[in-house]
RNA sequence: GCCAAAGUAGCUCAGUGGUAGAGCAGCUCACUCGUAAUGAGCAGGUCGCGGGUUCGACUCCCAUCUUUGGCUCCA
């Protein structure tokens, strides 16, 4: 028997398992498709009635019966009218047959009493899966074949590994997932909230989250200044002259905040801020020696994001981009390109996040904008991200139709993809603007415009950064850099003093002064994961030392004040985590 | 928007067709304490909101809002 069993056929054919199962429990059910996804399989079913958790239990019962049983998975080949005949009860098989392209062989696989349409592999007998290795993980709904137009079905999701060992580890994982999730640790460290009496998907930072984002925008402004940026502000809402003229309207109107009629004219809360910078560039006539401009801003925007699709701070319908806009000229395009990426791997490292990965997306069937601005930009973008070093996949098609793009992909301390860099082209907005320079030769040209986030939204940003931490933030960014925590009501005043000290340093200090013991103290402190305590009693006042105590538990007595004073000084401004 | 589940005190959760309960947090009092919870007491809820059924609804039904897991979408 084959023991090298590759993962992904495990799943498929658990996923066949799972359908056998099911239609032994309800035999009117109609089957749809299961394929194996990372991590397991799913299928999904037309079922006579909705499914609760007690039933996915009696589903792994019979799946365990069933791989138990060990019976083989046959493949047989069949015409197209004999697998018609065998699915005349399954519409969605039919549907499955008719999409296979002529002269392409039709398979089928049986286990038990079970048959499925199915292109296979699969393990050959039952025996192969192991009963103690997989978990149902919920249910789901979702659209035949992905189309919003199509009914409902409902799928459930699996995990499979090849052992009850395996498994537990990916079951630990997704309590390590649990863990870090930013709404919980939102509540728990007190940084944000929402409130959907107040409106959903719209943040409230509290002062301790706000306290991260001021670290966050801080160190985002100064790096802009020195990289050659001019900060912007522009307005919240703007005339529907900006929107039509930029196109937003007849594209994203669904997706925007509805209109506010005033004076006559309506007004629109800004999805996008590009319309305003292009305001500001419109104010003047510009020269070729002037340009690059680069515009950044902290632009707060608003786009009406379908309900379902809010979620924590990673969805949200107001959110900050760290957005800024680069008008140059042609043949500055190509070096602006690699400082920007440059700037942006800069700023992702500084945020501890160093595995990097780059997609660029080219030009789609509907676009508009010159092929050769297309085949210039495209390649600007890829000779960057080669200078760079990043490993990237190319997205043919998959830009948007405005101009290609490279979207950063970055990896979390448990290895998850978040997208948050993105750089994008745009042959549209300067047309429709009519955005012109002066060249060398007194002709009026156009200027190449590029988006560009580093950090994509704040929210969103904060919600990765809290995940990628744990909520144990490096000390530059640490709500609480330092918690006095004094052991007795006799050391206050001293604590106090030092509260002082330590603040004029530039720490953001913390000082408990409740009649808890010193226990409890520790324990809160450890709890909002804030790096240094400094225990202070009787053996500390005496000597101007203070005893520090890391949030990993470990712990050094007797540091004199001033030390541990640069020690932090050098922990934040190198950015470290502790 | 779609499918499903959920909504009870600030938080985490129990509970029942006869108008609610715990732990933590909060407040008060006592203890003044040396490395992850000192003890006692008090207070706190029109059980998401609106209808309906019923002698009676937090519980059953309908509608609605929100949240969660997905699907679709994400300029």
């Amino acid at each position: 028997m084959a023991k090298e069993l590759n993962l992904e056929t495990i799943r498929h054919s658990m996923a066949h398992v799972m359908a056998e199962a099911v239609l032994e429990i309800m035999p009117e059910t109609k089957i749809a498709i299961g394929p194996a996804i990372e991590n397991g399989f799913y299928y999904d079913f037309d079922l006579p009635r909705p499914l609760t958790d007690a039933d996915l239990e009696t589903i792994t019962e019979h799946m365990k019966a069933i791989i138990k049983s060990g019976v083989p998975f046959e493949r047989k080949e069949v015409s197209r009218d004999e697998a018609k005949a065998l699915f005349a009860d399954q519409p969605y098989k039919l549907e499955l047959i008719d999409a296979i392209p002529e002269g392409e062989t039709v398979s089928i696989y049986t286990q038990g009493k079970f048959t499925d349409l199915c292109r296979g592999p699969h393990v050959e007998t039952t025996k192969d899966l192991n009963a103690e290795g997989f978990k149902l993980l919920s249910i789901a709904g979702a659209y035949w074949r992905g189309n919003e137009k199509n009914p409902m079905l409902t799928r459930i999701y699996g995990t499979a590994w090849k052992n009850g060992k395996e498994l537990r580890v990916y079951l630990d994982h997704l309590a390590d997932i649990e863990k870090r999730d930013h709404r919980k640790l939102g509540k728990e460290l007190d940084l944000f909230s929402l409130h959907e009496e107040a409106g959903p998907g719209l943040v409230y930072w509290h002062p301790r989250g706000a306290r991260v984002r001021q670290a966050i925008e801080e160190f985002w402004r100064g790096e802009h200044y020195k990289n050659g940026y001019e900060l912007v502000y522009t307005p919240h809402v703007g005339k529907s002259w900006l929107w039509e003229t930029s196109g937003h309207l007849d594209f994203y109107k669904d997706s925007m905040y509805p209109k506010m009629e005033m004076d006559k004219a309506d007004y629109y809360a800004k999805p996008m801020n590009c319309p305003f910078h292009i305001m500001i560039y419109k104010n003047s006539k510009h020269s070729y020696r002037e340009l690059p401009f680069r515009w950044a801003e902290l632009g707060t925007v608003y786009r009406y994001e379908k309900a379902g699709a809010l979620h924590g701070l990673m969805r949200v319908r107001g959110f900050t981009q760290d957005d800024a806009h680069l008008f140059v000229t042609p043949d500055q395009m190509d070096d602006e390109i690699v400082e920007v990426l440059r700037f942006s791997l800069y700023m992702l490292h500084s945020f501890g996040f160093n595995d990097v990965h780059a997609y660029i997306s080219t030009k789609p069937e509907k676009s508009v904008g010159r092929q050769e601005d297309w085949d210039a930009a495209t390649a600007a973008l890829k000779k960057a991200v080669e200078k760079e070093g990043l490993s990237y996949d190319i997205d043919e098609g998959g830009g948007a139709f405005y101009g290609p793009k490279i979207d950063l992909k970055v990896k979390d301390a448990i290895g998850r993809e978040w997208q948050l860099s993105t750089v994008q082209f745009d042959f549209n907005l300067p047309e429709r603007f009519d955005l012109t320079f002066v060249d060398k030769d007194g002709q009026e040209k156009r200027p190449f415009m590029i988006h560009r986030a580093l950090l994509g939204s704040i929210e969103r940003f904060f919600g990765v950064l809290i995940e990628h931490y744990a909520g144990a933030f490096p000390p530059w960014l640490s709500p609480d850099q330092i918690v006095i925590i004094p052991v007795g009501e006799n050391a206050f005043d001293y604590s106090k003093a030092l509260e002082k000290r330590l603040r004029g340093e530039g720490f953001r200090v913390a000082i408990d002064l409740s009649d808890d013991r010193l226990n409890a103290k520790i324990r809160n402190a450890q709890k909002l994961k804030t790096p240094y305590m400094l225990i202070i009693g009787e053996k500390e006042m005496a000597g101007d030392v203070v005893s520090v105590r890391y949030r990993n538990g470990k712990q050094v007595n007797g540091v004199p004040t001033a030390d541990f004073i640069s020690e932090v000084h050098g922990v934040i401004d190198r950015k470290e985590q502790i």
